[in-house]
DNA sequence: CTCCATCGTCTACACACGTAATCGACTACG
DNA sequence: CGTAGTCGATTACGTGTGTAGACGATGGAG
């Protein structure tokens, strides 16, 4: 069989970070990538290129060309990716099941009241 | 100061499979996790003690003399870990915040009737 | 006492990742 | 037109990780 199935390569942290930035706006340059996350990560702009190349080599960013440089914009979706990290979460600790995930943090005071009450919005409409 | 903060190493991968073994029972023989994990992932014996000792290396597992060999434990809680592995995906994919996760989860239909049921009633409890 | 099975330690090696310098091509300014 | 700046591509290098073989000590069987 053809080798369809493809699974992505993972997403590594520093990549990660490049990825958001290009999910908030896109196109971007390589320029204006690192303004957005050099300062922060403390990056020089040479790390942000490598960081790119990368993720174009993952599919994960795809370019376009502008005159002499090139636009990136994100492949893949943030939702797409959010999801299937959080389902690696759930299933490597907590067997796949989302409840026990959510026991955790109310057990362990990470949900605001705040957080309980969208929580609680959220169940109403699920149930209707 | 002294070098006391020290940022207890990560866990990798691999070596969480190591731990879950250790959390389900312990003490065990390297001989024993193995017999544990080396099944499902296709693991020689030489890796389990590769990875035993990585993990007693970062503190996360402990030793116990037992005649020539020794017995392993963890050192670390699970729910310590779990956590914290928790905490970082919250903090990476959603701000810090919990509800998001959970209104993501919502959406991607990744919650069973179960599930909510569950978080229903862990939500009556939280309240009162 | 001798020898073998077994234990933990050491060493190994390829690949991913974080981080960056360098290089050859090209463009825009003078 | 030449030259300085900028761009992506290539190369680099230390560390972590996955995976495992080799080795020296040692305890138990005979």
């Amino acid at each position: 069989m053809s080798e369809s199935p493809e699974q992505p390569d993972r997403i590594s942290e520093a990549e990660h970070a490049v990825m958001e930035a290009l999910w908030q706006r896109s196109p971007l340059t390589a320029q204006e990538v690192c303004e957005e996350v050099c300062g922060p990560r403390g990056w020089s702009l040479a790390t942000v290129k490598t960081l790119l190349s990368r993720l174009v080599a993952k599919q994960a960013v795809e370019t376009e060309p502008d005159g002499k440089r090139f636009l990136y914009s994100p492949r893949i979706a943030r939702t797409v990716y959010v999801g299937a990290e959080s389902r690696r979460l759930v299933d490597r600790l907590f067997g796949g099941r989302a409840a026990p995930l959510f026991a955790h943090l109310a057990q362990s005071e990470q949900l605001s009241d705040d957080d309980i009450a969208e929580i609680e919005a959220l169940l109403k409409e699920l149930k209707s």
